[in-house]
DNA sequence: AGTTGTCAAGCTAGT
DNA sequence: ACTAGCTTGACAACT
């Protein structure tokens, strides 16, 4: 099982997410931008190794406005070598990597507009895996989207979409159960009829879910995960004590992860800890499994 | 240096 | 009708 936090390191004084307001573009600033997102990541990923974590998502900022029309930068070309090089890192420490497009990539959406973009920012999601040149276990995850009032027409959508899109993004794609809209149970009848793996997202499992025994349902969720996609991605993140519902914590609670990994025991995971402390969640939990082992 | 209004983009549910 | 929340606040103009 491998440990990763999403984006954002805390402990280092540098991001590999930085971007600039849309009214002051310029390819030059464009450049700049990238230059520092990348000696980020580069810091980021060295850190995580050293320390044994080796699961990290990679913000979607880092290239900005990557797949909007102010950017004509060929920024694949222009960055190859240092892609190649994080690349490498990557495979060398046999880190795992995967992305989260944001909340405005619909792909079922019933606006053609965002359609449009969001295969766009899907697309550029891709470009950067394999600008890196990771294999097909670097994932890109994404919720079903919008429901609409009407969810079996909106997963209609869903389906006949992702299975349009071309094979090299198609093949990184896995989607993920969500804290309100889409279950576990709509994921894996989404995989049935497209074969798209499915992200378990504990936290949003237990907020909106149909009542099935977690562990059968863990089963499903594993089986659709193929030798070529990599051990299975799961997400896992704390409440917030006292904060509405759904709203994820500051620190990660040791006493609901321990029953989170007692509840699960004998599955085989990647997972990734959704808490605002970033590392230090991600150092604690280690620390617990290497002293429970 | 510190504060604050705003940022490319969607959708849902709570108030 | 408005807004918080989402995978992550942080940029940039102001005082």
């Amino acid at each position: 099982m491998k440990i990763g936090y999403p984006c954002i390191n805390r402990t280092l004084d540098c991001t590999c997410s930085g971007t600039f307001r849309l009214d002051s573009y310029s390819d030059a600033r464009l450049i700049h931008k990238i230059e520092q997102n990348l000696a980020c990541l580069q810091r980021i990923l060295e850190f995580n190794v050293e320390r044994g974590i080796l699961f990290f998502r990679i913000s979607s900022d880092l290239i900005p406005f990557a797949s909007h029309d102010v950017n004509q930068l060929d920024w694949k070309e222009y960055f190859a070598d240092g892609l190649v090089g994080i690349g490498n890192f990557v495979k060398q420490g046999d880190i795992r990597i995967s992305m989260h497009p944001d909340q405005f990539i619909v792909l079922n959406s019933k606006r053609e507009d965002v359609y449009r973009r969001s295969v766009r920012e899907l697309e550029y999601h891709g470009d950067v895996l394999d600008s890196m040149g990771l294999d097909g276990t670097a994932k890109v995850q994404l919720h079903v989207g919008g429901v609409y009032g009407e969810k079996e027409r909106s997963k209609d959508r869903f389906v006949e979409r992702y299975l349009k899109l071309e094979p090299g993004i198609r093949e990184r794609l896995v989607i993920e159960n969500d804290d309100r809209s889409y279950t576990v149970r709509d994921c894996l009848d989404i995989h049935g009829r497209t074969g798209v793996p499915v992200l378990f997202d504990y936290f949003h499992h237990t907020l909106n879910h149909g009542g099935e025994e977690l562990r059968d349902i863990l089963e499903e969720v594993t089986g659709t995960w193929k030798k070529k996609d990599g051990v299975p991605m799961w997400d896992y993140s704390s409440q917030m004590p006292g904060e509405r519902k759904g709203r994820h914590g500051e620190h990660l609670g040791i006493h609901d992860f321990r029953e989170f990994l007692k509840k699960t025991k004998g599955f085989d995971f990647d997972l990734m800890l959704e808490i605002k402390d970033k590392e230090k969640s991600a150092l604690a939990a280690l620390d617990l499994l290497s002293r429970e082992s």
